[in-house]
DNA sequence: GTTTCAAATGAAAGCGCTGTCAATTGCACT
DNA sequence: AGTGCAATTGACAGCGCTTTCATTTGAAAC
């Protein structure tokens, strides 16, 4: 394969007869070019099977036309939603989204940053809040729209959406104590930090509520699944057999509680109560259907895709609200559900929806 | 925030005092300057916060370091794997890869083979073999290693990793009447190209054994979901009461077919056998565990990855092999497995494996 | 046929970096 | 001190494009 040249611009200008400029503009801004040229360079731009170098562009015009998004894993569904969000938005406005896993690591993370910045991304989306200093401070100093997703802070970088998982995992158990349950497990993973947040609002509920959580966490260091779902809580059934409901900090593991259960013939919910976390597609579908706390994940994604292309172009401005809070919602299944409620009998509210300015 | 402009490596070289080249090599070619120089260089740009612009640094050397990947979806955990596999070779390499989902469309492919070319990258890893002509012409131009994964096709554009959906379509359904089964129903995606191919292979199987396939299917053009499973399963149920047996073109289908069971009461593998495509994590965890085809995903993904990495940055050449089948593993478990039969008597052998030079 | 002015086109510079080659430096050895 | 050679460093051009500004063109208005 003798690797012939891609076609430049000025090859497409010698075919069309023109000069590089205009063919530049013919397809930059077509309305600067008359027709009659447009059309010869369109023709030439096809024959040649011409593709604008979007490096040489994107130098010269300081438009580059990215935008950095770091998710910290793809494995885990919830972020699936949360990039086609994203995604979609920016597709319309022809902005190409670099994305970069970085597996829950911080380390990972600042790398990432680094790397992406090199691309002189237009903006950066991130997850969560716990950037390391030396994320925070290259972000700041790259002068560009940086949106945190899916958590809270105090201290934003600059744009911040999310929720409080303290409050949520609070809520979670409150609502389960509500339902009687006194025996309340909790199944969690460790790298990440927003499950943490959660399994700390369990613990204040469980301490608020007076009960004991002594030897009703499990915990693992390692990516949630279903399979360490089962296991996490089939630890849990060993040690405490009385356990009367558990709260996972993802729908994974908590499906997992629920196998679990199937396999060693405990009933659900007549026996133990089961909530999840993100409410993911499969909850509705199992049987009995898992609770879920459920979270904006979409929305998250969306409004920090449109906020940022509001600053870049558009006004330029940031907007009113700098910081929103999205809240929760507790989505009451059948995995949780009192046998002689069928139906929730009030309408799901939101919980803890706020918005502030920044 | 008055957006200082970010330094540059003219910024860097005036603060420690040398030209521009030499801290340009400090940074490529550490090797090539002196050890004073190099500290200095060194101390300069961390107190800049320089980060080299990659744009500019691919635009005057030919190296981008950017390989561009496109999958036709992230909500299916298939892809989740097979990137990660993809990414892990890349990273230690400094390749960064530009990932775009185009939803299992045709036509959003060849839009994003287009956008992605305008990248330079120095290879394309494409998910299977439906690509259109203008694509494949587009990659041809490029003049870059391209691999096509997940299928075979008897015509790659280049280098080509797969297995055959129909054999392994085919290969289910024999299991299946292996097992004594006769009505066997098929639960499929029509929007995914592999997916057809399975359905070919089922239909091929069911006519090549006799057997009637008539209302045994139920497809949907919509992304398939847990839910959607259900759904799909309990039309069959509905029209055909009696099927004994079904093979779903993914896992999640297969795992909303169970659930679909367990509400309506019908013992599994009793009353009737499931099948499952892809072999996720989950299979393994369900009660019964379901049966599976895998596939190796994880291994095709590295294979893609490390064969380009050998080409751009080794010697240049293709691999001997220019196109591998993986083939497939049947791995069964619960959902299909005989009473009598408690674990597999011979150990899984993957299936149709083979290889070919191009 | 001029003049006038907007529309269309082109020339030149430069984005930030690296490749090439030339110039300089340092050092061992006569 | 002088020579030779490798190790360092620097000057310059150019990657492919867009921006800015100058020039040309064309058509309307006189």
């Amino acid at each position: 394969m003798t690797r012939k040249q891609r076609a430049t611009l000025s090859d497409v200008a010698s075919k069309a007869g023109v000069s590089p400029v205009t063919v530049s503009r013919a397809i930059r801004h077509p309305e600067m070019v008359s027709e009659k040229l447009r059309e010869r360079i369109d023709n030439a731009v096809r024959s040649l099977g011409y593709i604008p170098n979007h490096l040489a562009s994107a130098l010269a015009s300081h438009r580059t036309n990215i935008v950095g998004v770091i998710v910290p894993s793809l494995t885990n569904g919830v972020f699936d939603d949360y990039l086609a969000a994203i995604q979609d938005v920016f597709s319309l406005a022809n902005i190409q989204v670099l994305v970069t896993n970085v597996r829950y690591s911080a380390e990972k993370e600042e790398k990432a940053i680094n790397t992406l910045l090199g691309y002189h991304p237009e903006a950066m989306i991130l997850v969560g809040v716990d950037q390391t200093e030396n994320s925070r401070q290259m972000l700041t100093n790259a002068g560009i729209p940086v949106v945190q997703t899916l958590d809270l802070t105090d201290n934003p970088i600059d744009l911040n959406i999310g929720l409080s998982h303290d409050d949520a995992g609070f809520a979670a158990v409150e609502y389960l104590h509500r339902q009687g349950h006194e025996s309340i497990a909790h199944l969690t993973a460790r790298g990440d930090p927003r499950s943490q947040q959660r399994h700390a609002g369990y613990q204040r509920a469980m301490d608020a509520f007076g009960l004991s959580s002594k030897g009703l966490v499990a915990l693992t260091p390692r990516i949630s699944t279903v399979q360490l779902g089962r296991r996490l809580f089939a630890e849990v059934l060993d040690r405490k057999p009385k356990v009367d409901a558990v709260f996972c900090c993802n729908d994974d593991l908590a499906l997992g509680a629920l196998f679990e259960c199937q396999q060693r013939g405990i009933r659900v919910p007549e026996d133990l109560a089961i909530v999840g976390f993100n409410d993911l597609e499969f909850c509705a579908a199992s049987v009995p259907p898992l609770s879920s706390v459920g979270t904006e994940r979409i929305q998250m994604g969306k409004w920090a895709a449109q906020n940022v292309l509001e600053i870049i172009r558009g006004s330029g401005q940031r907007p009113e609200m700098r910081q929103v809070n999205t809240g929760f919602t507790i989505h009451e299944r059948g995995s949780s559900m009192p046998a002689h409620k069928s139906v929730p009998d009030t309408p799901e509210i939101p919980k803890n929806k706020t918005s502030a300015t920044g």
